[in-house]
DNA sequence: TTATACAATGCATAATATTGCAGTTGCTTT
DNA sequence: AAAGCAACTGCAATATTATGCATTGTATAA
């Protein structure tokens, strides 16, 4: 994965997860993450990201669109992945992926869907699933997979 | 009806039917309509119905944004906690907490939106949260935060 | 390795948006 | 009608974001 491409998906995480009210606030918190790069970069990222600056009530805040208008009856996790995923972390045989808002749901139906022996199943909050993996070397297998298909 | 209130839903119309990609461009379109504002009204206008900027192809457009995406109700855990928490228990990395009823979907999004390096994420029932955290001592820290919190 | 083509980035600056402050307008109370 | 208040707005100064251009990095072909 590019820098490029890595720096963008830690963007969409960050965007998604906190309230990011400026590109500058964003490079201060990218920065603490170990990615040094100016505002102009950062700028061109949230458009291609097409990260929408909305007004809050008491100033603006950075998102990225939610589910609902990012699915249309799709169902394979290659064409959902892309858009809803944000990132994921694991411990043992979890593995806990973020994702953008009401993206969760659909995810995990897909996953299940997908009937894999590999995982045992999961369980998807709001923008958080849990995948329950039959081991360690099939938690590995399963994130690998998605981190491939986030990257489209 | 209030001269602010019309110009705001003429706003709202245009923006909904035309490509809108600036406050200026918005004022002259006004303009065009016998409104007749600078652009810092605008700005605040745009403020007060919480229109969005969303990065296009070639640009950018405002949008009126859905309610989700508007809202910025994270409330801290440090109020939250006291209110809605009753107890939890664990085991390994995980954590089970036991909120009073609807309880658990506000302090779950608290927690998640902390963004601790501790917590790998949530997933949030009726009355039980599962937090996954990142290792047994990563455990420990944040159940010791919770229940202090929790006497305050 | 070297040359070539193109993507990625920083710098400086232009373009846009926000906001403190003061003046005006519109309402309500006396 | 006059006074008191609060909402509204313009102006000018700030703050934030976008972008043209030059440079640097990267992948590929020779």
């Amino acid at each position: 994965m590019s820098q490029k491409q890595e720096r963008q998906q830690v963007i969409r995480e960050l965007v998604a997860t906190r309230s990011v009210s400026s590109q500058e606030e964003l490079r201060q918190l990218l920065a603490e993450r170990g990615w040094d790069v100016t505002q102009s970069t950062l700028s061109r990222d949230m458009h291609d990201l097409r990260v929408a600056r909305v007004p809050t009530h008491g100033g603006v805040r950075y998102t990225t669109a939610d589910a609902s208008a990012a699915t249309d009856n799709r169902t394979s996790l290659a064409s959902l992945v892309p858009q809803l995923f944000l990132g994921l972390d694991f411990v043992r045989e979890l593995i806990v992926v973020k994702t953008v808002v009401a993206g969760a749901q659909p995810i995990s139906e897909a996953i299940d869907s997908e009937g894999s022996p590999d995982v045992l199943g999961t369980i998807a909050g709001e923008n958080n699933i849990l995948i329950i993996c039959r081991s360690d070397a099939a938690r590995e297998r399963v994130a690998k997979r998605l981190l491939t298909l986030a990257r489209k």
